[in-house]
DNA sequence: CGGCGTTAG
DNA sequence: TATTCTAACGCCG
């Protein structure tokens, strides 16, 4: 069996890249884009990074300098990062047809089929049309094994000298050493904080230290999840690209209010909206869900006033996906652990026992006959169907609030430049 | 099976 | 003044 060929493509600082695409003024200028809320940085250009601004920062530790400096800032724009992403996609797929999405702003290619001669060449060449197609600047990192990826994809945003783009898979055992060695511990993918630390207690420092390490070891103390990592780096590829994504087990709708909420009709808005778009998900991937939980809390960061947090979880008779049922058993939920009095801060919608779409299962809806399902189904596919095109919200369930100046700020939202539909009616 | 801890982006 | 969100997975009781 031939060799393995993986390449990881990587957009450089994504979210702002989206936004110089649309505002050539911004290249060159140090520029950020803000969590929902407006609360953290997210990301930041290679300028912002100089000036020492930091990802997942709140956004006030940094306001002097943002004001002396000119840093440009914006609120996430989240249909924009998603139109690119599937732009860039598009791009990739035609390189290799065995294209796993991994995050909105990254992707592995499968190239061990193709039998290409100068793979950097190619990479090269795949930065290049990706930056023509769509505008946004790409790393390209090859390798025998994803996890090698992620540590070429490393090395290559430390070193400009590798012009964005490194194939390892022509490095002999000596290169490869010198390259792991120059990788921190806490860079290679999946170590997080914690394994860094423990890791380093027990000396292991690099990713080097890591594929050296007693296998028995690391699978007893970084589970199997951390004898894969090594099996990795050693060059073994035991994570298979997932082509198709599984459906979600767990969809979440959750936020922080953009201000302090107390009264109960305010929350069974804020519910009410959570719970149509975690809905809308479900349906999106042809799923039901068996559980819903509802939650909210007070601001955890607060020093005065009384700390408040609660949970409810409700096991559905019948698995469903119609948003008027999960919307009154949210607010069920919700009516059993509103407390009056306090300042709640942020509430949040998760449904779970996802089951797919039965094709036919007459006695799965219980008390609700399958003509009952059926009509609901196709009341939401239209309900869907308007929002998608027209955008979120053209309708709406009336128990969702007009108002709304609960949610979230967005107060440096950049212009909707690719979903013109955006925002037009409201019915 | 659910809760908890860890990780990623 | 101000502190993100979503999802997966392994272990353990």
């Amino acid at each position: 069996m031939r060799a393995h060929v993986i390449a990881l493509i990587d957009c450089t600082s994504f979210y702002v890249s989206c936004e110089r695409v649309f505002q050539a003024a911004l290249h060159n200028r140090p520029t950020i884009v803000l969590s929902n809320n407006d609360g953290c940085i997210v990301a930041l250009s290679s300028e912002a990074k100089k000036l020492g601004l930091k990802r997942g920062q709140p956004l006030f530790k940094y306001q002097q300098l943002i004001r002396k400096h000119g840093v440009q800032v914006y609120s996430s724009n989240y249909s924009l990062y998603q139109e690119m992403s599937a732009r860039v996609m598009d791009v990739l797929v035609r390189f290799s047809p065995r294209l796993e999405v991994y995050s909105i702003d990254e992707a592995f290619l499968d190239l061990s089929s193709l039998s290409i001669e100068d793979l950097a060449e190619f990479g090269r060449t795949i930065k290049a049309r990706v930056l023509q197609y769509t505008g946004i600047p790409v790393r390209v990192a090859i390798a025998p094994t994803r996890c090698l990826a992620k540590i070429a994809c490393e090395l290559v945003k430390d070193d400009p000298r590798y012009g964005d783009v490194l194939d390892l898979t022509g490095f002999t055992g000596q290169q490869l050493d010198e390259a792991l060695a120059r990788v921190p511990i806490e860079d290679v993918w999946g170590i997080g904080h914690k394994y860094a630390r423990f890791l380093r207690n027990y000396g292991i420092a690099t990713a080097r230290d890591l594929r050296n390490a007693d296998e028995r070891w690391i699978r007893r103390h970084l589970t199997v999840v951390g004898a894969r990592i090594q099996a990795e780096l050693q060059g073994t590829a035991c994570l298979p690209l997932e082509v198709k994504r599984p459906p979600k087990q767990q969809i979440v709708c959750a936020k922080s209010f953009g201000r302090e909420v107390t009264s109960r009709p305010e929350l069974e808005e804020a519910v009410s909206t959570y719970t149509a778009r975690v809905a809308e998900k479900l349906r999106a991937q042809d799923s039901l869900c068996g559980r819903l939980s509802v939650f909210l809390r007070t601001n955890p960061f607060e020093r005065d006033g009384e700390p408040y947090a609660n949970e409810f979880t409700i096991d559905l008779l019948h698995p469903t996906s119609f948003t008027p049922e999960l919307t009154r058993q949210a607010l069920a939920g919700l009516r059993a652990i509103y407390r009056e009095g306090y300042h709640y801060k942020k509430a949040g919608v998760a449904l779970s026992h996802i089951t797919p779409l039965p094709v036919v299962q007459p006695d799965l809806f219980g008390e609700v006959t399958l003509g009952e399902h059926y009509r609901q189904a196709r009341l939401m596919a239209i309900v869907d169907a308007i929002n998608r095109i027209f955008g979120r919200d053209t309708l709406y369930f009336a128990v969702q609030g007009i108002a709304r100046d609960w949610r979230m700020r967005q107060a440096m939202l950049s212009p909707p430049f690719t979903t013109r539909w955006d925002d037009i009616l409201t019915i």
